[in-house]
Parts: structure tokens; C-alpha cells; sequence
DNA sequence: CGGATGTCAGTCGAACTGATATGA
DNA sequence: CTCATATCAGTTCGACTGACATCC
């Protein structure tokens, strides 16, 4: 017989998706009403948090997107005007990726709304509590970031 | 000037994302190495874990997978025989999935492996909080789930 | 030169919608 | 008849690899 493994309860990839999953019902809606994927909500997020122009290597690291993927979507959100693109200053093999008014625009509206959804799920679940979960997680990746070999 | 919305570090999704993203950096290679997609995983899991056959529903909620990706994925896992099918018993509509031995002896080779991940993680983050973690994430699933409109 | 940055080309897997057959 | 279950067809998207031009 083979042993009893790992329960399907006790795995963190599983834990971690479920409760992604019932969080992301809350806004998936609200991207979707834009026409905006997950993956490009990310990008503008970050460039969003930043308010500065970012490399694609930098949005790389944050988005946890790689090159090639971010190539076709930047591509494409500067095909509908929420992105711009300049010149590195100094290194002429980079691009600096910035959003536009258009971009500010519509990632403000978004997240505007979605603070409805934080507020349901504050309510829910405790706003205490809610800040001992985010502390949990940046402590995990943190940790397991650090454990490379 | 656009106000200053939630910042990078407090969305909750990123959060959840970016713990993810950092534990399955642990496991990824592993999957890669039997040619297993994460979503291939999930279903084999699935199916390991509950030890009796599944349907093609109970498997869509176990694993956050939609019926036709599905149907898509286990028609592969059962072309490379590690998966089997069978007609369900009170309802023709359906059939039953179940493990194979051959999935099965993966499955257990594949978590059998895994575990020196989550000896890793728990070594580098403390089994008591990772309890905990876990613990708060369902609640915040279950709070989720429970607060649909 | 080696190493980094970004893009392109191409393949694969999965998300998702809409339609369809089948049976509860 | 209705509703649920599952699959198919087809499109879009992102993951990923390998190659490549460019520049530090």
C-alpha cells in the first residue's frame, strides 16, 4: 500500500491558490469589466505603485512575468494607449516603460472600485487579522526567497 | 493629482501570489521533472488524496479547473496512462476518474520527493507558523466563499 | 571578450465562450 | 420540459525555449 502523504489540506501551493481564488472572485470581475487580464493588471499595478518609469527587467521581478511574456504584453498595452515607451537614459538596450494619462486613468477607476472589495473582505474577515496574514506571507517569501541554493 | 491608492505591498492577491510563487520555486522543478504541468498536478492530486474515483464536476471544484480545460487535460493524463475512466454507476451523463497504477506510483514518487520541500520550508519559516498561516488562510477562503452575493 | 537586456519566432498548455449531445 | 453534465470547436492569452541583435 502506498503511505498516507501530504493531505490535500495540508499543501501550501493548494492553501495558498484556494484562498487566492476566493479573493481574486471579488475583483476578477472588475478587471474583466475593462478588458484587462490579470497579467495586465499586474503590470499596470506595479507601474501604478511605482510612479516612476520601469525596465522591463524591473517589471519582470515584480510581476513574477518573464521577458518574453512581457514583451507581448506591454506590446499590447501600448497598442490601446495605457502605456508609453522612452529611451533608457543611460542604457541604450533598455526601454523605459511609463503609463500614460489614459493608463493612470483607468488603473485609478479599477482600484478605486476594488476597494470596495478590500472592504468586504475587512469586514469578513478582520482587519487585525488581515494584517497578520500579509505579515505571515511577506515573512514565507521572504524566507523562501532567501533559501535559493 | 490621483490619490494615493493602496499601495504595491498591500494588495492582498500580490501578496498571496508573490508566497506562491516563492514556495513553488521549491516544487516547480520537481513537477518539470515527470513533465507535470501545475495543473496536471492539481488534478492528480486531487485524485490521490481522495482515494475513490471523481467525477469531472467534483474535480472542477477541487481544483479551481474549468470543465472543457478539464476534459482537455485529463484526456492527456489518460493517453499517458495515469489516468483511467469509467462509467459512472446511477448516472450515464458522467464518468468516474480515478488513478491508475502507474499514476498512482507517481503521484507517490512526486510527494514522497516534495516533502523534502516542506522540510525546507518549515525549517526556514517554523512549523508553528506555518499552522498558523494555514489555519488563517482557510478562514479567509471560507469567509470569502461564504459572502457571495 | 563575456555577460546582460530585450525582442522575435514558435510551440504548448490552459482560460474561456458558445454550441451541442446526452441523460437526470 | 428543465436542468445538469460533459465534451467539442475555436479563439485568446500566457509560459516557455532557443535564437538573435544590441549594447554594457
Amino acid at each position: 500500500m502506498i503511505q498516507p502523504l501530504r493531505p490535500f489540506e495540508r499543501s501550501l501551493p493548494m492553501a495558498l491558490m484556494r484562498a487566492r481564488e476566493a479573493v481574486m472572485r471579488e475583483f476578477r470581475p472588475r478587471l474583466a469589466a475593462d478588458e484587462l487580464t490579470e497579467q495586465q493588471w499586474r503590470v499596470l499595478r506595479a507601474l501604478y505603485a511605482f510612479e516612476k518609469p520601469l525596465t522591463t527587467r524591473q517589471l519582470s521581478e515584480m510581476t513574477f512575468l518573464l521577458g518574453p511574456s512581457l514583451s507581448r504584453i506591454t506590446a499590447h498595452l501600448s497598442e490601446r494607449g495605457l502605456v508609453g515607451r522612452a529611451p533608457h537614459p543611460t542604457d541604450q538596450r533598455s526601454n523605459l516603460l511609463y503609463l500614460t494619462d489614459a493608463g493612470k486613468a483607468l488603473v485609478s477607476k479599477v482600484a478605486t472600485g476594488s476597494e470596495e472589495g478590500y472592504a468586504a473582505i475587512e469586514a469578513s474577515f478582520g482587519v487585525d487579522r488581515l494584517e497578520l496574514l500579509h505579515e505571515l506571507l511577506n515573512e514565507l517569501a521572504a524566507a523562501q526567497t532567501s533559501a535559493e541554493s
